[in-house]
RNA sequence: GCGCCCGUAGCUCAACGGAUAGAGCAUCUGACUACGGAUCAGAAGGUUACAAGUUCGAAUCUUGUCGGGCGCACCA
C-alpha cells in the first residue's frame, strides 16, 4: 500500500461511514484530497492523518469519535498493522512490515518511471523563460531562471503533462541599434556611444565580426552599423544558445520579435484582441483597455507615429502560443518585471481567456553573489557582470543548477561563491550525488562477489530495522513530493526531498550492512537489502534528473 | 504616494493550516584494522520583526505597524 493509496482507503472510509448513517455530510462536505502525512515522532506510527478533525465539525460530532468512525473501518484492511486515536484525533497508522517493504520492489520494476505521475495528462504547457536581449552574454540574473524554469519544465513532464520550453528574443528596438553601433565602435577604434554596451565581450565581438567579414570595415558609414548589429546579433545568439545547452538548459523554440512582425503576427493578435472589442484609439494612439481586467492603466498598442511598441509584441506572442495549441502559457519574469504581471494577465483576460487558467506569471526575486565577503554588484557599464559561465567555470553545472534551484524564488537569494566551490554540505548535491554513488559502489561489490540481487528471493517483511523503514517511507513519499512540486511550480521541492532521502539512505547505511562481512553471511536479508539499495539509487537518479544534475556513479 | 515580494537559530535557508518550528555551516563532544568518514551519533543555539484578529489548532490566513528588496513609459 502507498502512501496514495492509503489517502483513498481513509476518504473511503468516511464514505462509508455516512453511507452506514453513522455521521451526516453533504459530498461537498467530504475532502476530496486526503491529507497523509509521515510524522516526524515515530511514536506517531508510519503515516498520519487530521481527517477527522476536518470533517467533526461539520459531521456535528467530535474528532475523538469521527476519529474511530474511520479507525475501524481501516484496521480491517489488508497491510494495516494498527490504527490509534491520539492528541486532538489524529490517527496514526501502521503498516505491516512487508507492506512498507513492498515499495522496493515496485520502485524497481517502475525504473526510470519511478515518480513519474499522470496528475497533468493531456495538458499541453508552454513554459518561457530567461527571454534575454541578444546583446550581451547571460548573467547571473538569467541564470537563476536558466536553472528554476528548466527544472521546473522537467518536474511538469514528470507529473505528465507535455511541455515545450520557450526562448523570446528580443532582437528588436532601440537597443539592439546600440548594440550594433557599439561593435562598430570598437571595430573602428571610435568613441562608443552614449549609453552603448561598455562591457569586454564588446571587443571580442567586433574582432570576431571583422575575421569573418573583412570586408564589412569597407561598408559605407551611414549603413556599417546595421551590418555590425546583424553579425553581433548572429555571434551573440549563437553564444547564449551554447552556453544554455551546455548548462543542461534545452529550449524547444527560440521565437524571435522581430518574426513576430515579419510573419503578420503582431497584425492578427491585434485583430484578435479588437474582436474581444478591447482595443480604442486615442490621442493618435491604439490602446488595449487592459484596465477592464486589473490593470493600473490602459496600455499604449501602437504610438502616434505608427510604430509599434513592445508591448504589442508581447500580446500578439501570447496570442500566437494560444493559436499553437497550449492550455497553460507559464511565464517566468525577474522580480524587475513584476509591474507585468497585471498587464500579462489583462492581456489573457482581452483576448477572451481565463487569466487564472491560461496563463501564469511566476516572479523570481533576485540573485545576490558574494565572494571574498564582499558582494559581486552586477554593471554591464562597469564591465564586471558574473556570466551563467562564469558561474559554471567556478563551480561546475551540478553544483551551479543545484544551488539556485534547491531555495524558493519568491525570496532573494544569496550565494557565497567561496563556499560553492567547496566540497562541505554547504553544497548539499554534493551530499546527494555521493548518498548515489555510495549505493553504486555497494551494488558493484554485491556484483563482484558474484551476487545477482535481481534473480534472487525479495523478502520485504525482513525490512523491519528503524533504518530500514525510514529509508522505505521516504522512498515512497517520492510521487508525492514530484505532484506538490508540479502544482506549485516549486522544483526546490524535489531538492530537498532528495536531502531527506539521501540522509535516510546514510542512516540505513551506517547502520544496516549489506554485503556479507565478519558477522552476516549471504542470505534473505542479503538480497532483501540489495534490493532496497536498488530502490533507494533508482528513487535518487530519478529526483536528481528532474534538476538537470548528473548521478555519479563514482566520484 | 500606490503595487508586488520578503522578514524564522550567529550565517545561508526549510517547513501543501497540524502534534515538541527543522537542516546545513560555524562552536563543542563522540563513532570504523567490514560494504566509500564527502558519512553517522550527540550537545548547544528560537518571543518565527511587532500588535490585534480568524479556529479545535497560525511561521503559514486577515488587518495594521516597523524594516528590507523590486517596480510604477506612446523604453526595450
Amino acid at each position: 500500500m502507498t502512501p496514495e493509496q492509503l489517502a483513498t482507503a481513509i476518504r473511503h472510509a468516511v464514505v462509508e461511514a455516512v453511507e452506514a448513517g453513522e455521521i451526516t455530510l453533504e459530498p461537498s462536505q467530504i475532502p476530496s484530497d486526503v491529507t497523509v502525512d509521515r510524522p516526524r515522532n515515530p511514536e506517531h506510527g508510519d503515516y498520519a492523518t487530521n481527517i477527522a478533525m476536518q470533517i467533526a465539525k461539520a459531521a456535528g460530532v467530535s474528532p475523538r469519535v469521527a476519529a474511530d468512525l474511520v479507525a475501524h473501518r481501516l484496521r480491517v484492511l489488508a497491510g494495516i498493522a494498527s490504527v490509534e486515536i491520539a492528541g486532538p484525533g489524529f490517527l496514526n497508522i501502521t503498516f505491516d512490515a512487508a507492506t512498507l517493504g513492498e515499495v522496493a520492489r515496485a520502485v524497481v520494476f517502475a525504473g526510470e518511471m519511478y515518480g513519474s505521475i499522470d496528475r497533468y495528462s493531456g495538458s499541453r504547457f508552454n513554459v518561457e523563460f530567461i527571454s534575454a536581449n541578444p546583446t550581451g552574454p547571460l548573467h547571473l540574473g538569467h541564470t537563476r531562471w536558466a536553472a528554476v524554469g528548466d527544472a521546473i519544465a522537467r518536474v511538469l513532464v514528470a507529473a505528465g503533462a507535455e511541455v515545450q520550453c520557450e526562448f523570446y528574443i528580443n532582437d528588436r528596438g532601440a537597443q539592439m541599434d546600440k548594440f550594433g553601433q557599439s561593435i562598430e565602435a570598437r571595430a573602428m577604434g571610435t568613441e562608443v556611444p552614449e549609453g552603448g554596451y561598455q562591457g569586454a565581450y564588446v571587443d571580442t565581438l567586433a574582432r570576431q565580426v571583422v575575421a569573418a567579414d573583412p570586408a564589412i570595415v569597407q561598408i559605407a558609414e551611414s549603413d556599417r552599423w546595421q551590418a555590425f548589429r546583424e553579425a553581433g546579433y548572429g555571434l551573440q545568439l549563437r553564444q547564449q544558445q551554447d552556453t544554455l545547452e551546455a548548462f543542461n538548459t534545452h529550449f524547444d523554440v527560440w521565437t524571435s520579435e522581430r518574426s513576430l512582425h515579419a510573419s503578420g503576427a503582431v497584425e492578427r493578435g491585434l485583430a484578435h484582441l479588437s474582436e474581444h472589442g478591447h482595443v480604442y484609439e486615442s490621442e493618435g494612439a491604439v490602446w488595449l483597455r487592459t484596465t477592464d481586467f486589473d490593470d493600473d492603466k490602459d496600455r499604449v498598442l501602437v504610438k502616434a507615429d505608427g510604430e509599434f511598441t513592445y508591448f504589442a509584441s508581447d500580446t500578439a506572442y501570447y496570442v500566437d502560443k494560444r493559436d499553437r495549441g497550449f492550455d497553460v502559457c507559464i511565464y517566468l519574469l525577474g522580480a524587475d518585471h513584476h509591474g507585468y504581471v497585471n498587464r500579462l494577465r489583462a492581456v489573457a483576460a482581452c483576448a477572451g481567456d481565463n487569466p487564472d487558467v491560461n496563463i501564469e506569471v511566476l516572479i523570481g526575486q533576485l540573485v545576490k553573489m558574494y565572494k571574498g565577503g564582499e558582494e559581486v554588484r552586477l554593471s554591464k557599464r562597469a564591465g564586471n557582470i558574473i556570466t551563467l559561465e562564469d558561474l559554471v567555470d567556478e563551480v561546475g553545472v551540478d553544483a551551479a543548477r543545484y544551488s539556485l534551484i534547491r531555495y524558493p524564488v519568491d525570496s532573494p537569494l544569496t550565494l557565497d561563491l567561496d563556499l560553492l566551490v567547496t566540497r562541505s554540505n554547504d553544497n548539499p548535491v554534493f551530499y546527494v550525488q555521493y548518498a548515489h554513488a555510495r549505493i553504486s559502489s555497494v551494488l558493484r561489490n554485491a556484483a563482484d562477489l558474484g551476487i545477482d540481487w535481481r534473480t534472487s528471493d525479495f523478502e520485504p517483511a525482513l525490512l523491519t530495522h528503524d533504518r530500514e523503514t525510514g529509508l522505505l517511507g521516504a522512498i515512497a513519499e517520492f510521487p508525492r513530493v514530484v505532484a506538490t512540486a508540479a502544482e506549485l511550480r516549486e522544483p526546490h521541492r524535489i531538492a530537498r526531498y532528495l536531502e531527506e532521502l539521501a540522509t535516510a539512505y546514510h542512516k540505513f547505511y551506517d547502520v544496516c550492512r549489506v554485503l556479507p562481512g565478519a558477522d552476516t553471511e549471504l542470505g534473505p536479508q542479503t538480497y532483501s537489502r540489495l534490493w532496497l539499495c536498488a530502490a533507494a539509487r533508482q528513487t535518487v537518479a530519478n529526483g536528481l534528473a528532474m534538476l538537470g544534475v548528473s548521478a555519479p556513479e563514482r566520484m
